[in-house]
DNA sequence: TGTTTTTTTGCGGGTTTGTGCCGATATTAA
DNA sequence: TTAATATCGGCACAAACCCGCAAAAAAACA
């Protein structure tokens, strides 16, 4: 059989069943594993499936819906960067959804060996692109609004959980209403992620710090770290390092 | 024997079997193995086979050059339309992933009220797009290569569902050893489904049909219902009609 | 017909490609 | 953690390839 022809057949049976192992293609094929595993490499060098650990995945399934522009997202990576400097090896950490979360996603180091809990559907997309984390998607109802799972199912299994870490991307927040969510099923989501998490984090750009919206989600002195894209002198910061804030 | 002959010959050869392999070619006609690489060096020059090291294939079989579009999609898409046609206002439906669900997420009709239950990302996301049906995401650990929820966790909330139909996207399919995965977590969550659910639905493309991987998801009795891209009248169905299934 | 010219073929070499094997390392699962 | 499995890098060997050349064959022509 030529290379060629093997490559072809391997790459129909990757399209076909979406997954495929070294050992079934070579005993199938009658060829050395050596032999098919150069094969899906040239295969994966060509985009045409991703190689994985023990075979090979259809590309199909395989990429995600992004490139939806991002409203200042320059601000948001840098409140990412700051913010995936906290999570450590071995941490639970608890997640939102939201364009922010997605920037924490992709700047976390590749080596990081941790478990996400997230209900977001575009977060946990983000996640699976990273090698190494674990992600436990938190199932229930799906709010076509707040793309995110919401419910009392979901919060029941949140409070199971006993987090180090949450990460709330926050939509308002300030020192007399503390954070605040226009969403009432939100709301009692993150809310359950609060009381389940060791430490809170808020990731917040600045132009929605002093913002308050209507339904309350915690109280200012819930939140452990507040980040944003601005130093942590900034003088628009100083109320919440007076009310105990650890500003980032 | 003359040149223009023999080419014509070779020609001949590599468009019936698509593809001829030097050393074999140069015993056949008793000439040797550089006149035969000669030979088919011109044939493909003249864009008439495709020359590989070894021998040479036929034009179509090179139609490999960045197919990133889904494969088969149009036979899905017929599969899809078959499909969605089971489902009624009203009804819970469990779902795999997959590209033939996620053509069946496309193909439902706008007006539907159908509540969905499945633990994939794509398929869920394909599903909000659907103004009015509701989506239960199945939660628990995400496996990278199923893009797929897995674990106890998982199963025990699909068992807790009575639901009126099950659609699976099926890897592998036939009489002896029913329908079959070659992942284990992925085998147990589909396992769940087919015992939740009254009706069994198995969407599959013909070219699946009669192949078996390594481990059993059910029995071919525990399908009630197999779609194809095929008409209900094609012999390669036949077994399963025989079987008792209804084939669509 | 015989001779010249052109084309085609086979062969000897050195080079490249494809494959399998082995030992060292990395990854996964229990 | 350990054990099992997969991967990587290097090596070896055979098969296929390429190049140049000269013999053979075919074609052209006197």
């Amino acid at each position: 059989m030529l290379k060629k022809e093997r490559q072809a057949y391997i790459l129909h049976q990757v399209n076909l069943h979406n997954r495929v192992l070294s050992a079934d293609l070579s005993q199938e094929i009658k060829v050395s594993e050596d032999t098919i595993r150069r094969d899906l490499a040239e295969l994966a060098d060509q985009g045409k499936i991703v190689k994985v650990h023990g075979g090979a995945l259809s590309q199909g399934y395989h990429f995600s819906l992004n490139a939806q522009q991002v409203y200042s997202l320059d601000e948001k990576k840098i409140i990412a960067q700051k913010a995936a400097s906290l999570v450590q090896d071995g941490m639970f950490v608890l997640t939102t959804g939201g364009t922010t979360i997605i920037e924490l996603a992709r700047a976390l180091p590749p080596g990081l060996k941790a478990t996400f809990f997230t209900g977001s559907l575009t977060a946990a997309l983000e996640y699976m692109r990273h090698p190494s984390i674990e992600i436990i998607l938190i199932g229930d109802r799906l709010s076509k609004n707040a793309q995110l799972t919401v419910g009392g199912e979901a919060q029941a299994r949140i409070r199971q959980v006993k987090a180090d870490l949450c990460f709330l991307g926050t939509n308002a927040i300030d020192t007399t209403h503390g954070l605040t969510e226009n969403d009432w099923e939100v709301m009692q989501i993150k809310k359950a992620m609060v009381s389940s998490a060791q430490k809170v984090v808020s990731l917040t750009i600045s132009e929605k710090v002093n913002t308050a919206q209507r339904i309350q989600v915690c109280d200012i002195h819930d939140i452990h770290t507040l980040v944003t894209e601005l130093s942590p002198d900034d003088p628009l910061l100083k109320n919440y390092i007076r009310e105990g804030l650890e500003v980032l």
